[in-house]
DNA sequence: AGTCATATATGACCGTAGTCATATTTAATG
DNA sequence: CATTAAATATGACTACGGTCATATATGACT
């Protein structure tokens, strides 16, 4: 019986590196598989016979094959988290860096169009279902918008937590129409002029 | 080799009547299985068990599996526009006009939660891919806000279009957030609430 | 090196969504 | 009523997602 739990640092087991490395080749083949052909028309033996593993070894990585959709939409998130962390030190006017960290989260979308229409569905379905996390682009505005109700930037005494409801809100329903839509407009230039019209309001 | 085409006029063939016996019921049947068992528990074989019909009968009615859920979207909302067309109607300020539509559709899915988890995703990604309708949300709430700018009751050009989109995406935003939270709060009273502030505005 | 416990890989197997060639029902026509 | 064409129903069959008992690989310990 061995009970000792040898930390490997940063030095990895063979066997960690050959997990990451199957994790990883699952990834990029899944990926570019779905883009070539849609999510539907590959299978999961079309997958692990490309990565040169058995079929039920995919399902020690991912629980089901639409998992791997949510897996993308959370790598993709990860990255998207750390350019706004930079963006949210900066020392400008509240609406701009809201305006900047949407725009940045648009444009980090607009790069890879047929992907994200495949997984933001799966993605969002599957956050219906989990907790909701400190790292939600949701929570991010709402600590900005408080931040701009202290400066003055914002009206007091408005309701924050719906405001920043009602951005992410828009943000969402911008991004489905603009994946869906035949017309390539800017999506970052939609969502700017958006956030306009919600900071002034529309009552004359 | 015969080429009439009979009009039947109102008075239906046996043949329609059957079509659309079988079809309500099978609506019935899966509408009452997925509300007790979830849509993932519930099997094609067993519905078509409880309808009396054959499998391959099923997919006569409905392509997939899935498409029941976009039917069952499809039919909640030919309700709902009934009942939005009469509020339409009423000589009342356009802002209160927009919030009870909203609010009026909020509580119609305030009546069937369950039910409505499971399609409305399956819905909107249906209508991703479909054509744009003359009868959605967003057009409606447009042509209100149009009216509204002609009365001057909302700021003159502003950008109708994109005000439209902001309130159809805090409607669909606002109604996930809702269904999926365990808290009961009043779903057609937050919708209200950020009316308001969307109107308003929120730059002090 | 040899032994053992555990983590990981494997592929035969199962259940279910969806297909399709064939059978049955409907209704129009003489 | 008999004939015929078209609409609809049928269920055996296929393909794929997912499971699980078994096999193999790894690394800790002596």
């Amino acid at each position: 019986m061995t009970m000792v739990m040898l930390n490997q640092d940063e030095s990895q087991s063979l066997r960690e590196k050959k997990k990451i490395e199957t994790r990883n080749k699952i990834f990029e083949v899944s990926g570019r598989l779905f883009k070539e052909k849609g999510f539907e028309k590959v299978t999961v033996d079309e997958i692990t016979r490309e990565v040169g593993i058995a079929k039920g070894t995919f399902f020690n990585y991912f629980p089901t094959k639409t998992a791997l959709l949510v897996y993308f939409g959370k790598q993709k998130e990860e990255l998207i988290y750390k350019l706004i962390k930079n963006e949210t030190k900066r020392s400008i006017p509240t609406k701009d860096k809201i305006k900047n960290i949407m725009v940045l989260v648009a444009k980090s979308n607009e790069k890879d169009k047929e992907l994200t229409k495949l997984f933001v569905f799966e993605y969002l379905r599957h956050y219906g279902y989990e907790e909701r996390r400190s790292h939600s682009l949701n929570t991010i505005l709402r600590e900005l918008l408080e931040d701009g109700v202290k400066t003055g930037e914002v009206k007091n005494g408005i309701d924050v937590k719906r405001v920043a409801e009602n951005l992410t809100a828009i943000y969402y329903y911008s991004l489905m129409e603009w994946l869906w839509s035949n017309s390539d407009y800017s999506f970052s230039e939609d969502i700017s002029k958006k956030i306009d019209v919600l900071f002034d309001g529309i009552r004359s």
